[in-house]
DNA sequence: AAACTTTATTGTAATATTGCGATTAAATAA
DNA sequence: TTATTTAATCGCAATATTACAATAAAGTTT
């Protein structure tokens, strides 16, 4: 149905789910670390490294600033995006906990 | 168009993104929360434990199997799955590079 | 005010994802 | 051989995602 089933899971996975999701497309990928990199982070300039339409580099800043992993801020006509840095490390202790579950398995299964 | 412009990203942002996306829905990381704390790692099992049905689960694990996440072991009618650590670990080299940005980072933007 | 700049929003087309019933495939048991 | 068991595949419906042209919104410049 195209609609995951969210309420059979736990929160953890659902938030797992929800990040990961966000790092789910390249321009979104591209977008976070070009934020990491300059400090010259207003859209027009994204969409100038990145090569996608205006519009859709917009949709794509929406998401990250849902998520709160981005903050904008108006300048004039501009918009100053950058780094929400401590969501971002909200984040990345949920996803940790996830990908380093192997530090804590011992089994051999297969 | 639902098509991600892949052409115009980097080789790593790419990667990036197809493992995110794996990780994207909450099917996914219960089962591989699951393979990582059973040793009973039965397709069966499997749906049994998360709840959706048996198809829904053979295609999550079928993704998760395409990108080497995970690994079958066929046993008479049974099918035996297991986390292919190899891969997880190159996974999250990978991954890693892309969280970890933050600590290479001290530019203060916005 | 009028023109201009920059970004957000709207609307839409194309494609992808999710979920599952029905079926098939393949091995085992009777 | 004929069930039976287990999992994969097919086909479909519902929903989500991606991309962008057109437009709106909001500030700036002239």
């Amino acid at each position: 149905m195209g609609l995951a089933k969210t309420e059979i899971f736990t929160d953890q996975q659902n938030q797992i789910a929800i990040f990961a999701k966000a790092f789910g497309h390249p321009a979104r990928v591209a977008i976070l670390q070009q934020l990491f990199k300059m400090d010259a982070c207003y859209c027009g300039d994204l969409v100038e490294d990145i090569g996608l339409a205006q519009p859709t580099i917009s949709q794509h800043l929406k998401e990250l600033k849902n998520l709160r992993l981005v903050r904008a801020r108006v300048e004039g006509t501009s918009v100053c995006y950058c780094i929400e840095k401590e969501n971002w490390l909200a984040m990345k202790k949920v996803m940790g906990q996830f990908l380093d579950q192997d530090i804590m398995d011992n089994t051999e299964c297969c």
